[in-house]
DNA sequence: CGCACCGATGTGAGCGCTAACAATCCCTGG
DNA sequence: CCAGGGATTGTTAGCGCTCACATCGGTGCG
């Protein structure tokens, strides 16, 4: 980038033009002897092995990674390929993600997709190839994308997090499943007949893991299974949910409970409910999915389940580095956990509520 | 990674052990001239060229970056560093960085610290140094942590997104002045006799700007300017603010109208006030900053100033580029736009209104 | 008609590092 | 006392690419 022999322009012992032999000529032993101390080899005698890193700290040495990756193959990154960061949860992935490289030593390198089709996804996973990343890890909820995934051949490990079942290659996520029963477990417990759900897009995995979690929660203790309602994980998806709820209990149907298939529906269904004079939770409960760091100051305050995105993002990589050795471990679905907070409470009156007064708030 | 002689192994014509002379070979040329090729020089004969681009689509080469970058000195990478990228902004602005990004050709390499002291900003700075990016790109919007960038002086372009002033170098960031004038002018010409307002954490240069286009704009017009209230972007320091305005509501200070620095805080306050029997914007006026994918199903919802993260990112982009070349050029701020909901309305009742009736919900 | 010149291409070197091998040196055991 | 072996260090050869320069054939002009 600059001839060497501006080298030592630089005002304070900063960085630039140093390499190997320089800190070797310093600590008098052979470049070579430099590279085993840095990158730890065994058989360098302790005295020569602290010359060298006294060399290495007075000059400020700092190897070249690409020089380094040229002839080991390896940069020492990892690619991630995402969709929709602005979500809480691929937002909380990634940054479990980056910290856990960091600490393995490896950078991230983040591509973020507009969408999750499936040509958008190898062109990403192309460029991080050709860029090569020593793997990949791939937040693919969506079919297309998992799809997408499933026909890839890279030429590096490659791993999915947050995928439903194990259909695809290794993964890594959330116990989704477990997360939704705990959910609606907590309704049932708290003695509604039943629990609605309102459900994520029809062609996310995550969504339809919850969607499981729920119905088999409702089967296992006999309860009976609504019909869902579909939700798109918008707040506005969630505000129809509600109208459509209020209008049902209107009708004197036994709603008193629901469980949505994230936060964000959650809220859009409170302020819906809120506008039929509904109040939770004394006439419906509500449960969401996700915590957001938001969900404790909804009105009211959201019971919701949270999911650990640090450690999914911990295993992400360490999948990774696994694959990476060549190790094939298959690890478990990183634990949900139901947070209790006042969006939920008893059902009232067990079966006749007729005669309630709805107010009419908005006109 | 791999021995070469494995190198056929693939199954598909995947990119594996291809190397220039492959092509070149297969194109009958020299592999400097399919170099020439591959970087766009400009003299290489038209029928030559063709034929250096079939075979390499047709072999699938993918040039090895890391030698690339060995010889060049560039990585066509950048580093953005950034903190709490599970707030909305640092999280969009960062989709912003990637996409444009992208366009340009580089690839981003991420970096999350988890505080935003001196020493961390100093360190990722230092590690993206050594991977040897092109240019970096940090989200400073606290004060330590632009301390930090100002005493840094990396060998690359280093650009701070987001940035209140012009104190630190080249700097591209949101108008906060703007979008909070804006806010605040909506405010009184809705009639209320001054805004209120709560800020964020102090040594946070967005939460000043938007203080200060609070407080000029109340100057302006010749309100009066009252206390802030201190936040910390938290819900729950909104919600504190909140349970104080109702308070100083109910000893009858004229408290009609609350500029809030962000939306989260708007959505505590919002609780708070609610929980208090306030009504928004019947009682109080709200607006807030961000506008969050949420905002619009608050309850009610709100009224808040958008920024464009998009622009912020492409801007950003286009200043680490520009450096990279030697200019200097100093971009503009990026505007904000008011989005006027239902969390506004018109002042009531000019001055007097004793007598009011509060509701206590809680008890 | 021949020489200078330019566009197109090839050749050689080397970027900074690691891997493989070679060369020491010092010790141990027969 | 000398061969053998392990520990330590040095030497050499590339990794795959781009840069600088050499080469070659053709064109323009004196």
């Amino acid at each position: 980038m600059e001839p060497e022999g501006a080298a030592t322009a630089q005002p304070e012992g900063s960085t630039r033009a140093l390499v190997m032999s320089d800190v070797a000529a310093l600590a008098g032993v052979s470049h070579q002897t430099v590279s085993r101390v840095i990158n730890g080899h065994p058989n360098v005698a302790p005295h020569t092995r602290e010359r060298v890193e006294a060399a290495i700290a007075q000059l400020g040495y700092r190897p070249n990674i690409a020089a380094r990756a040229l002839v080991t193959g390896s940069t020492r990154t990892i690619g991630l390929v995402t969709v929709k960061i602005n979500q809480y949860g691929p937002a909380q992935t990634m940054l479990g993600l980056e910290k856990a490289a960091r600490a393995a030593g490896y950078s991230l390198s983040v591509s973020i997709l507009d969408e999750a089709t499936a040509s958008a996804m190898r062109d990403a996973v192309d460029r991080f190839v050709s860029q090569s990343v020593d793997g990949i890890v791939a937040l693919a909820t969506y079919d297309d994308a998992a799809a997408a995934l499933a026909t890839l051949d890279p030429p590096v490990p490659l791993v999915a997090v947050q995928v439903g079942g194990d259909e695809v290659r290794p993964a890594v996520g959330v116990d989704q499943e477990a997360g939704a029963r705990l959910a609606t477990r907590h309704l049932l417990e708290l003695g509604h007949r039943t629990v609605h759900h309102v459900t994520g897009p029809a062609d996310s995995q995550e969504a339809r893991g919850r969607q499981d979690g729920w119905r088999s929660e409702l089967l296992a203790v006999g309860a009976p299974v609504p019909e869902i309602i579909g939700g798109d994980w918008t707040p506005s998806s969630g505000y129809a949910a509600g109208k459509q709820l209020a209008e049902r209990i209107r009708n004197d149907e036994d709603v008193t409970a629901v469980f949505l298939a994230n936060d964000q529906m959650a809220l859009g269904l409170l302020a819906a409910l809120h506008e039929e004079g509904l109040s939770v939770p004394r006439d419906v409960s509500v449960v969401g999915f996700d915590d957001l760091p938001e969900a404790p100051y909804f009105t009211p305050p959201l019971t919701t389940v949270r999911q650990d995105f640090a450690e999914l993002g911990r295993r992400g990589v360490q999948l990774v580095l696994a694959r990476l050795q060549g190790e094939d471990l298959h690890p478990e679905p990183v634990p949900a956990a139901l947070l209790v907070r006042s969006s939920t409470g008893p059902a009232r009156a067990p079966s006749r509520r007729k005669g309630r007064t709805l107010r009419a708030t908005t006109a």
